[in-house]
DNA sequence: AACACGGGGTG
DNA sequence: CACCCAGTGTT
């Protein structure tokens, strides 16, 4: 049986003998550091993010010198580390939090959600882990762990707002305690109970899961829908012509585009939504990153 | 609730 | 090669 009690005194001491050594753990970092690394950490994995979120910082380290910065610029910086409209968004924020919070990063959940980009995750990340709130935060790691050591199933049902409750029924009263249970519980889904080959023997709640204690079953329940494959797909051909436009101090033609992409459907949809997306400008017959 | 949205790591 | 990744916004 799982309490919230059992689950602080398990997590504890394996989180602080097995943590990783990553930038965002630094307790030097600032709020904006925090949400910078929480906005690149949106769907792209910790080992990529912990080399450019060093480079981003030392170039803007805060809000105000990131929203004066040119777009173009920014979307460089972002380089491949995908979905760029994150990147849109994220200066978006800088510009918010100058204009409607003095350039200081707010500390409350709603004054986070508010901010373009700022999910339900990533604004409790930056209220618990930054400022020690005391707030569930879940991400796919804690869906994955739930599933498994409360609810015995073996992969998370799809995302609901029923996950953030699950979740704070097991958070330690204290706001310093209820934080480490969510950060340790974050690292043990990413280093132990992975999505793919789970390191059971490795667990620190091993005893505690209902998962294990009904024989580790496979997993009957509704799935979280699969991502679409890339090869080949629109979101590669955007990727593409991104990619074309980074490259490049100067306007691309259009032709040139079409090397990168000669499928001419997919490419017209793929400009279409770029420039619907603020992602880029036509320029004659040229395209172009946003100034 | 279901989709679109990058690109790379991993078994 | 299939699956997955510290999600968010739109429909």
């Amino acid at each position: 049986m799982l309490t919230s009690e059992s689950l602080h005194a398990a997590l504890t001491p394996w989180y602080r003998s097995h943590a990783r050594d990553l930038p965002w753990r630094q307790p030097s970092l600032d709020a904006w550091g925090t949400l910078v690394s929480e906005v690149m950490l949106q769907q792209t994995q910790a080992s990529r993010v912990a080399v450019e979120i060093v480079r981003w910082l030392e170039r803007w380290p805060t809000p105000r010198d990131l929203a004066d910065a040119p777009t173009h610029e920014v979307l460089r910086q972002w380089g491949s580390l995908g979905y760029p409209r994150r990147a849109l968004r994220l200066q978006e924020t800088a510009v918010a939090i100058v204009e409607r919070h003095g350039g200081i990063v707010p500390r409350h959940v709603d004054s986070l959600l508010a901010l373009p980009g700022v999910g339900e995750y990533t604004a409790r990340a930056v209220a618990v882990f930054h400022f020690g709130d005391r707030h569930p935060v879940v991400d796919t790691n804690v869906r994955r762990v739930i599933a498994r050591a409360v609810r015995g199933q073996g992969e998370a049902a799809p995302a609901a707002k029923r996950d953030l409750h699950e979740v704070e029924a097991l958070l330690p009263r204290d706001s310093h305690d209820a934080a480490i249970v969510s950060i340790a519980l974050m690292e043990l889904g990413a280093l132990v109970c992975t999505a793919r080959a789970p390191q059971c023997d490795e667990c620190p709640i091993r005893s505690q899961c209902a998962w294990i204690a009904a024989g580790s079953p496979p997993y009957e329940g509704r799935r979280a829908a699969r991502q679409a494959k890339f090869a080949g797909s629109d979101r590669q051909a955007r990727g593409r012509v991104m990619k074309a436009l980074r490259a490049s101090d100067m306007p691309v033609p259009l032709s040139d585009i079409a090397l990168e992409w000669p499928d001419d459907d997919q490419r017209a949809r793929a400009v279409e939504s770029l420039v619907g997306d603020g992602l880029a400008v036509r320029e004659g017959d040229s395209l172009r990153l946003p100034h």
